[in-house]
DNA sequence: GACTCAAATGCAACTGATTCGCAATAACAC
DNA sequence: GTGTTATTGCGAATCAGTTGCATTTGAGTC
């Protein structure tokens, strides 16, 4: 029960819309705008206010429970924390956003530690291009 | 003359905002917010609208003569056009942000390129940490 | 289980960046 | 110059996100 512990541990209290939150960024593996978490979380408990999902969010991402990611001109998504390894390929036809692992940002992060004139915390990637389906889709 | 170039190439319009929008950005190499960049273009010339300003950036934008970025939580920022490989240090102390360039987008692209499953089109790499400044006056 | 009390919520009003509709203006081709 | 139409200035509208405050609620204590 990650949640509640890390709750407990930084001295914060459980409460119905931290959970339902929760669920709701579990439940989906995608990035989810406020807007979409704000929905979600009123489909499970219309009782909860948008701006409890958003203090909610801006908790989580203190708590480094989930991750806000500013990836188009739109509004920002989140989605649960995962490493920094794993990067964001935004697909600009269709918009999908999905994953992609590589060792390119530790190469960096070595790099820019040899330089020593800028000490790294976290490092952000997006690529924006055309995702397979798209391409396929393209062929028709 | 870059700019007059490049609107005529596409069927755009030499007018005085976008003129003096043009010179505020060439004329600090720094990122600039929307709000500084409009404030700047009042010194030059009160008369021009603020929806002008924006409308011109993104037009900019469109035309690849200049880059928008999020950088931080805060609104976004522009600055001239610059090669992918060019990547932000943002100072998460200070705010300043510095450029670095680096074969480590490069190696991602390759990278992607062989995998095939995603067209890259752009790289955008943002690494948040502190800079050298705020390194050195933390030793205080 | 009731009691206490700060933390967290719901609500509604607010903010601040950005966009939009539209009439007036000004680039540019002729 | 004249005509055409992209572009502007203006003010209103939008929209994501925030805030102040009265009310509720989680969770430790008795």
């Amino acid at each position: 029960m990650l949640l509640e512990a890390t709750l407990r541990a930084s001295d914060h209290r459980m409460t119905r819309p931290r959970r339902v939150v929760w669920d709701v960024l579990n439940s989906t593996g995608r990035h989810l705008s406020a807007a979409e978490i704000v929905a979600a979380v009123h489909e499970l408990d219309p009782g909860i206010n948008s701006s409890s999902v958003y203090r909610t969010l801006g908790l989580f991402a203190d708590l480094d429970l989930v991750r806000e990611s500013r990836l188009t001109d739109e509004a920002s998504t989140w989605e649960v924390a995962h490493p920094d390894d794993v990067i964001h390929l935004v697909c600009s036809l269709c918009g999908a956003t999905t994953h992609h692992a590589t060792d390119a940002v530790d190469a960096l992060r070595t790099q820019l530690g040899a330089g020593s004139d800028f000490h790294a915390a976290g490092i952000d990637v997006r690529v924006t291009g055309t995702c397979s389906n798209c391409i396929t889709r393209l062929h028709d």
